[in-house]
DNA sequence: ATATAAATGAAAAAGCTTCTCATTTACACC
DNA sequence: GGTGTAAATGAGAAGCTTTTTCATTTATAT
């Protein structure tokens, strides 16, 4: 029941922000742009502004219910927030993002921090390169 | 003589290439935004155009001679290139920059991409956190 | 010297995201 | 169940960085 998420963190119970996260609950991409989602809403129906959408993924973000990704040189995807820290590979053809956990370069960021003084607040790791089905297609 | 890493490059030697490289090889700054050279070019009395200053970067990240970063959420920075590959921590209080290397992480990024079967084409790896002259100053 | 392909400047356009503000809605309280 | 109020929404404007367009200028090969 996710209206609970939503006063947990005090945001009124709307019909845009259950809606988004219905979009982000059920749809095959587990990374969305807000045009992505406004998109999806637009398909189901909804006529939910876009910058209701923006508004929406970055009140959720702020909740901790979605994680933000800066792409290279762009827009931003949202993930749901699962609770794993991980890290992101992307192809650079298709867009593709797969996810990868590695503690050995967790462990070494923190310590690189700490060599440098600095008091980490986050870290953002992007791999990126040619995906296994676009080696293929070329 | 830079001339000839623009020759070099295919590039025809104009005032402002050389301007643009003066600045980034004299600037206090070694990470510089477009905006940022573009003003120093101003200070400099040169009346240079800040698509020119765009065009040229870009041109200069192609040729190799500088590289560019795409800091969190927005606008690129650019740095000479020095030929040594390293990743950046970045202060959320004052910006400032700091670089690294760490070969366990090199290595451990060449590994996962295997993994996944992706063929590596780049990586971006950015810490943020609060450097130690700002946790002073907090 | 000159032809020509490349480079430049200025302004417009693009792309993503945020803001403004008038209108609507959720929810606490009676 | 009403109802007041602060919060949320929609639509369009605006913001920001970056790119494009196109007429004009310039570097360089010949």
């Amino acid at each position: 029941m996710e209206s609970q998420d939503l006063r947990k963190a005090g945001l009124k119970v709307t019909l845009p922000r259950l809606k988004v996260l219905e979009i982000l609950e059920t749809s095959d991409l587990r990374h969305m742009s807000a045009e992505d989602v406004y998109k999806a809403l637009l398909e189901m129906g909804e006529e939910i502004g876009l910058a209701t959408v923006y508004r929406v993924l970055t009140q959720f973000e702020g909740a901790g219910l979605v994680s933000r990704l800066s792409i290279d040189g762009g827009h931003a995807v949202f993930e749901l927030e699962d609770g794993s820290h991980h890290d992101h590979l992307l192809c650079v053809r298709c867009n593709r993002i797969e996810e990868f956990i590695d503690d050995v370069i967790e462990q070494r960021q923190r310590a690189i921090a700490a060599e440098k003084g600095f008091e980490m607040t986050d870290h953002s790791l992007y791999i990126y390169g040619i995906c296994r089905h676009c080696q293929k297609t070329k």
